[in-house]
Order: C-alpha cells, then sequence, then structure tokens
DNA sequence: TGTACATCAGTGAACGCGCGTTCACTGATGTAC
DNA sequence: TGTACATCAGTGAACGCGCGTTCACTGATGTAC
C-alpha cells in the first residue's frame, strides 16, 4: 500500500470517529478493534499503526465523542433540554451525549479514560459556573439540571418501551424547564 | 457430592446474589461465570443445572439488583436523596442502585433483560404517581428527580475525582430538595 | 531533475488467551418396593 | 424399616470461538545524493 503522512493523519482521525461512534452506540466492550477499523475504511491488521491498543483508542475516543456530544449546549437551555431529550436522540446514541452513552461503562475502564471523563466534566461544570443557564446564574440548579437529563436518557434507552421512553423524557423535560428554580 | 433440593435452591439464589452484586461491581460484561460461581460458592461446572445461559441469569440478576437497589426509598424523600447521594453509594456500586451501575449496559442486553428494566421502571413511576414525594405530587417532579438522581450518580462515578463527584453528588442534592416545585 | 534507497501505512494470516459452554464422572439424595 | 436403584447437583477437564495483538510482507512515499 504506501500512504502518505497526510493520509495517515487521516485515517487515525477515521479511526477515532468510528470508535466515538460505535462505543457510542454497543459499548465499549461491544465492538472489537476489527469492526472498528472496518467503518474506518481499513483491516484490522493497520491498527498498531495508530494506537498501541485498544485501551489507548478508548481514551481518544471518549475525547471525542465527548466534545461532539456536547457540542450544543450553547443555545438557550429550553432548546438543549427538548433537543437532548428527544426520542431521536435516545434512538440514535452514535452521534449523542457520551455520559448517557457509555458512563456507567467509563466508571469500569482505565485511570486514563476516566482522567479524560474528569477533565471533560470539571469543564463542563465550570462552564455552569460562569455562563449560568437561561434561567438561573445557582450553579447547584445548572449541575441538577444536567444531571436530571443524563439520567432521564439512561432510564429512557434502559427500557425497551417507546411509551415509557416517553414518559421519562416529557418528564423530565418538564421538571428542568419549569421555571421557578 | 449430591446435593438436596433445598440445597439446590440455595445455591441458585446464591448465584442471582452473587451476580447481582458483581454486575453492578464490575458490569455485566465484566464478569464471567466463573467468578459468579466462585463468589457463590461453587466451580463453574454446576452452572448448567440453573441456567441455561449466562444471558438468562442476566435477567433474573438484573431483577433482583433492581429490587435490592430501589428497597429504600419509601422514607421521606431527603433523606432518600442525601443516602442516594452519598459517596459511600458512589464507593461501592455492588449493593446499590442498578439503574445508576448497569444502566447503559443495560440498553444493549437481551431482550428479555429490557423487558424486566421496563417493568420495574413502570412500576417505579406509577409508584410516583400514587404516593407522590414528600413535597409534591407531581409526578413529573417525581420522575425528573428520580433521573437527577440516577444521572448525578453515573457522572460522579465517570470521574475519578472524588471532589468534582463531591461536587455533582451536592449539588444535585441541593437541587432535588429545594422546595419551590 | 533523475535515480537509488529507506521508511512505513496498511494487508492478511497467525498466535494466545479468556470466556461461555459442554460433558463424563462422583456420590449423596430420595424413591420404589 | 431396610435395601436396591435412579436421579441429579456439583466437579474438573475439555472444546470452540472471538478477540486483542503480533508479524512477515507489499508497494507507494519521500529522502539522499
Amino acid at each position: 500500500m504506501g500512504t502518505s503522512r497526510e493520509q495517515k493523519a487521516q485515517s487515525r482521525k477515521a479511526i477515532v470517529h468510528a470508535a466515538a461512534r460505535l462505543f457510542r452506540e454497543s459499548g465499549i466492550g461491544g465492538v472489537s478493534v476489527a469492526e472498528i477499523m472496518e467503518a474506518a475504511g481499513m483491516t484490522h491488521g493497520g491498527f498498531p499503526r495508530h494506537f498501541a491498543s485498544k485501551t489507548e483508542l478508548v481514551s481518544e475516543a471518549l475525547a471525542f465523542a465527548v466534545d461532539e456530544g456536547t457540542a450544543k449546549p450553547r443555545a438557550d437551555f429550553r432548546a438543549f433540554a427538548q433537543d437532548y431529550l428527544s426520542m431521536d436522540h435516545r434512538n440514535n446514541p452514535g452521534g449523542g451525549c457520551a455520559y448517557a452513552a457509555l458512563g456507567t461503562e467509563v466508571s469500569r475502564a482505565s485511570e486514563e479514560a476516566r482522567a479524560v471523563m474528569t477533565s471533560k466534566i470539571g469543564s463542563q461544570i465550570e462552564a455552569f459556573a460562569t455562563t449560568g443557564s437561561s434561567e438561573s446564574t445557582d450553579q447547584s440548579a445548572a449541575i441538577g439540571r444536567w444531571a436530571a437529563l443524563v439520567g432521564a436518557m439512561v432510564l429512557a434507552r434502559a427500557t425497551n418501551s417507546d411509551k415509557l421512553a416517553r414518559t421519562i423524557l416529557a418528564a423530565t423535560e418538564k421538571f428542568v424547564t419549569t421555571p421557578a428554580r
């Protein structure tokens, strides 16, 4: 084969992007290196040219997934919550919130992976503290609302009933967007 | 060996209990049948006398874990939230809330396992509707608060920083126990 | 600019290991008479 | 009540499979002169 350095960088990106999507869809343990490499347009043998191990890729893919899945919350909170708590988001975890998709799995991942999450979560909370939410400058409320979004998505995905999922998402949306706090 | 029918029933219970604990501690995919059987005081060869497959055990262990981890919320909500959002709960998932420990993994489990979760979540929500919470009879608020608890625990466990975990748990506790809703 | 050589991204086969599962075997349980 | 037999819970070895990883090989890239 033989490929230019520029192409190698693109390959690496493709691997990270594919992993970030597949991990959120099927879980870290539910996706093989071969599947990731295939999704990135290669065969599994090329993997070690980019990463020393699957564990190493996990950390990097997690960082990317969190950023990708947290890209939107700039908009006003009401609109963000509605988007986040949609059935579309529930049914398509691949491009969505990494915390809701991989949260419980990450807590058992490598120290590096958890360090990545720590850094990302810390940044998120700092952002809450400085920007405040649309309805309150209270950091506690911002964190609590965020937790509610994540938890609602986890619960909505744990069930195989669309009706129940809708109930959870709608109730949580009402809960977090009700003023008075 | 040879064992009485009564002992067989006890063995089965021991397997389910061990699985419910180990799954919450290390994840479903992170625990082998051999480990579960060892924790239950047997060797792995005896497993098929009780369950046709690991998948079958997962469903049963999940049901047990949910019940065990949801046994307390009868008390007033304030006390429950404080208990739920404790660092002790964060650091010891084995006997705690199954949703926070296994939520994201369950969404990719068997249909049977998801059906179990659906049934349990449905019951929980019905309980909210009838009993109401200590501060509000609004079902939406009860669901929203519940989601916040689960989400906060997921986030607190995703980080390896105790400080950050404490921040998330404390903020969420304040958020869900503040009246005004 | 052209040529000879070294590098190395990606291929495809292969290796080891852990896991879920299977199975022959054992001996106590519990039944039939 | 006692005896002979069938059942079957649990043991420990073994089997297959999938997975992460390794490796010899290829051919284009890119450098040295």
